[in-house]
DNA sequence: TGCCGTTATGGGATCGATCCCAAAAATTCG
DNA sequence: CGAATTTTTGGGATCGATCCCATAACGGCA
């Protein structure tokens, strides 16, 4: 395997010499540069990357984190598939800008961060963790090492990019609202994810604003399963004024409410409006296929990525916090409410 | 950040004592060795990966490159998943190894994959290639760089790992002919593509082996769109005496002919059985769900990085060509047949 | 032609680990 | 107890690039 020296020998020059034309630095003349440019097509030199990391102290890496779940295979569970949009997303735009991209295994502790960081492998870190620990994310901060973390993630101080759950949800409700429904009633995620309790406060937020009734017994909650949804959606409708329209919270337990409708005879959605949260591949295959809020998973990556482009060129002083507006895709699970019979 | 020399100097060591403990190489009396250890805890001390990678002349680190439509977003497009999920086979292997992985977009040139090898910033290669240029193969194998290709490629002097076409082709038309039926048409894929072209072997192959006719009009041919698909079947559906059973030889095609045998009024399963190839995930969602073959793509991936353990660990010899069997899925797209009314 | 200011090139130290070889310390044994 | 081993430790070269600083070559101009 040739080296720089190989090289600057074949060449007829120094080593530095070589150096500045692999670096396209000023001061060569032209006939050398020419010479040098020869000699390495000849030898199909390449710089070796450790080396080079080595003295200039930068990996032109990034590492991407992506949860545990990652690791399982995909199956039924969505996570996966959750994951390798986002991590397109990144992966893309760090590629654009000539770093390589190096998928990592979250290990959930500090130590495990704080490891690859002192290892000086990775320029820069992309975290994506639907849901993170705050002490984590603290510490994380504290080293100040490039980072941006794609989630839901209250602290200002920390690069972060997420969906607008707070807004879709208001959306949401607008949108059931203008097709005449009034009896909506939610089915909620685990209310330790900040996500679930964005969604919940977008939604009861429009629902005041427009003046409809925030029903206790419509309020009902799940834990973003399937089986969740499908037995939130049971109780829901076997209540003596059922509601006219259900907010499924995420498209898993959308598809549970699906199957329950399906169960008691309700029919969707004539009889009973439901609307989704995620758009899962499945979504629009479902009977009927599913309106529900778009979660732009493959953007997600690409703005954290741009982000972190951002810091390492030294273009942001501060930590910034972005947040992608999730679309509402209108498909075939919500029609008008049937004008109030039975209130 | 601290270096070996800080761990050596606090430690009241040589660097060469530590970098024993640190490699735990025999020879460093145990408390010595206790009191580095301790260095190390206190400063928290990580070796710089680029110096170690450039003494040690290895990196720790395999390369997953993935076809160019891994940069699409996946929206329609099964190529993302299809190899998402090889990935995440192939990777998960590696870390058990302790391997770290980094993905990379193929250009498709040798050039690309040769500057790879001389950059030695990988250890070895997982090529994650549906359809592979030979050229490029032969020049790859000439570098006798560690490499792995996932897919269907000729050439056993070669690692590579694929599924099983020809077996899983010929198992369809037994499945098939086991359900009575006897007039049984293939829709093809491209046919500059192996895999296409095993598949409708092992079709003919099994056809002839139990006596059934191959008919010229039941050999059809598509591009593994859905479009094709659904031309494709329209076609046979209008045959004067159609087929009463139709082998896709890909689950988008499958997915097209479905719809044309709706639009024909033909019901699927009662009047014509469809069976598809890949299970892609939307393929349990249809209605009806389709039968089809299914590709253990994680488990290829997991293959893959096996073979190149393998080969970095000197456990290898010889290039191996590893066939993982694909089964097929039984769901509601195939019934038996409506004992020959039309024949 | 000779001096001076640029521009082009080379030498050597450096990044942070590993590893060979020699020296020092500890252990064994006659 | 001292010589012979064996075990433990340290010194210095090395991996392959970059980069500062010194020197050499070149041009311009008096």
């Amino acid at each position: 395997m040739p080296t720089i020296t190989d090289v600057a020998r074949k060449a007829g020059v120094s080593r530095s010499t070589v150096s500045r034309v692999l670096n396209n630095q000023p001061g060569v003349r032209p006939e050398t540069r020419e010479r040098v440019l020869r000699a390495i097509e000849e030898l199909r030199y390449q710089p070796h990357f450790a080396a080079r990391a080595l003295k200039r102290q930068r990996a032109d890496n990034i590492a991407l984190i992506v949860q545990d779940s990652f690791r399982q295979k995909t199956g039924d569970e969505p996570r996966g598939y959750y994951n390798t949009e986002i991590i397109r997303g990144a992966f893309n735009v760090c590629t654009d800008h000539h770093y390589a991209v190096t998928l990592l295994v979250d290990e959930g502790t500090f130590e495990f961060y704080a490891s690859l960081f002192r290892r000086r492998q990775f320029d820069g870190i992309v975290l994506i963790h639907v849901d993170v620990d705050m002490r984590l994310v603290e510490e994380l901060k504290a080293t100040g090492f490039p980072l941006v973390v794609v989630g839901s993630v209250p602290d200002p101080h920390l690069n972060s990019v997420d969906v607008d759950n707070y807004g879709s949800a208001q959306q949401v409700v607008r949108y059931l609202a203008g097709q005449g429904h009034t009896r909506i009633a939610i089915i909620n995620g685990p209310i330790e994810r900040l996500a679930s309790r964005d969604r919940r406060a977008g939604f009861r937020t429009m629902m005041r604003q427009l003046g409809l009734p925030l029903l206790k017994e419509y309020d009902e909650w799940g834990d973003f399963s399937i089986r969740s949804g499908y037995e939130a959606m049971k109780r829901l409708l076997s209540l003596e004024i059922p509601p006219t329209a259900v907010f499924a919270t995420n498209d898993r337990m959308a598809i549970g409410a699906l199957e329950a409708a399906r169960e008691l005879g309700r029919r969707v959605p004539e009889h009973v409006s439901i609307v989704g949260f995620d758009d899962i591949p499945v979504a629009r295959y479902l009977t009927p296929p599913l309106t529900t809020v778009h979660q732009p998973l493959y953007e997600l990556g690409q703005a954290a990525a741009s982000v972190l482009m951002d810091v390492l060129a030294g273009r942001m002083e501060k930590p910034q916090r972005t947040v992608l507006t999730a679309p509402l895709v209108e498909r075939q699970t919500v029609s008008p409410s049937s004008v109030n019979t039975t209130r």
